[in-house]
DNA sequence: TTCTAATTTGAGTTCTCACTCAATAAAAGT
DNA sequence: ACTTTTATTGAGTGAGAACTCAAATTAGAA
């Protein structure tokens, strides 16, 4: 085993740049901060990433998956399965679900492919709703299922803006008043 | 008339300013690109602002007034009204649109001020929503229609997100089918 | 143990940022 | 025309950012 060490540093790096994200923002996570959080120096950092956005985005690619945990069990979930995970996933990382909302909009991370890997993600999601609305409700047709699906994905999307801007604001609650208006 | 030409220079910095943040974001919007863009120097932007802050505010500011054009009229839309000067303002203004919500994303401003101010906005919106939906259907509650105007408002914004995404996604259509969605 | 390659170090370098200020120019008031 | 206020200029400052690299250290292989 030759690069052990390396490979342990590495994790020990993205774990302390996902803490500083959740703690304190992006424009908190300087490379200064991320080499202080992880006890390792700059040089170090270079050694093993080619720049700070490559750190990042692997940030952001973990938050990616995240969102959606056991992929492996798609056609088993049911709507509120999915919506739980969701929510879990915006009240435990509150700011990797702000990365994932400002990388698209951002101009701070400039790499090209992220934007078209979002609204790929976004798709195979909706995907997923769609299975589960239709095995939770089987008298849907697909384009009724597919425009809720939409609708709930949207609405989830905006409350998590809202829950960005204000901390106290009840993201769960509402979450769960989306579900009830859907399934009556 | 003392400071016309003050004035004049004032606003185009602010028009820069705008026109910097919906086209490449909150990061590209330094003093620098801001003054170029106004074709002015620095030395002009800090005799007319005390801070970049200041300017990034004021285009805000000009962002949520768009918004929510007419506010006298309050007491007579119905919500397709509203929903309809949403829309208008998504697609015509996609570039305040971005500044809203980016904005009210970022960790960059640090102004306590913007975000209270956007939370404020975000209520009143809701209450005149609210109002033109119980004028439409006097059948619903208070707190039944509260919930609603919550979800349709978030699927709006999350509509919103996604069109700043992917500039393809129909969002007058899908906005449209929200109202279909609401009001059955 | 000894050799070698992987790993770590930290003092830099370079860059760009927000912001300043003394000097100059333009405009307005008298 | 003269004076005073207002506006503009642009070189410059210091802080802090990302990133580099030659040298030192460490650890696995022989």
């Amino acid at each position: 085993m030759r690069n052990r060490a390396g490979e342990e540093t590495a994790g020990r790096i993205v774990d302390a740049a996902q803490r500083i994200l959740a703690e304190a923002g992006l424009e908190a996570a300087t490379v200064k901060a991320i080499c202080e959080a992880a006890g390792v120096r700059p040089g170090s950092f270079y050694n093993l990433f080619d720049s700070k956005e490559t750190v990042i985005l692997e940030v952001v690619k973990q938050a990616i998956r995240a969102v959606d945990p056991d992929p492996e069990r798609t056609g088993r979930d049911h709507v509120t399965d999915l919506v739980e995970a969701f929510v879990r996933f915006v009240e435990d990382r509150p700011d990797l679900a702000r990365v994932y909302i400002t990388v698209g909009l951002s101009g701070g991370i400039t790499d090209a492919g992220i934007r078209s890997r979002m609204i790929r993600h976004h798709a195979e999601r909706v995907a997923r709703f769609v299975a589960a609305l239709r095995r939770d409700r089987p008298e849907l047709t697909e384009p009724e299922a597919e425009r809720q699906v939409d609708a709930l994905l949207a609405a989830l999307n905006g409350y998590t803006l809202q829950r960005m801007l204000n901390p106290d604001f009840d993201f769960a609650g509402h979450a769960k008043g989306l579900l009830e208006m859907e399934t009556r």
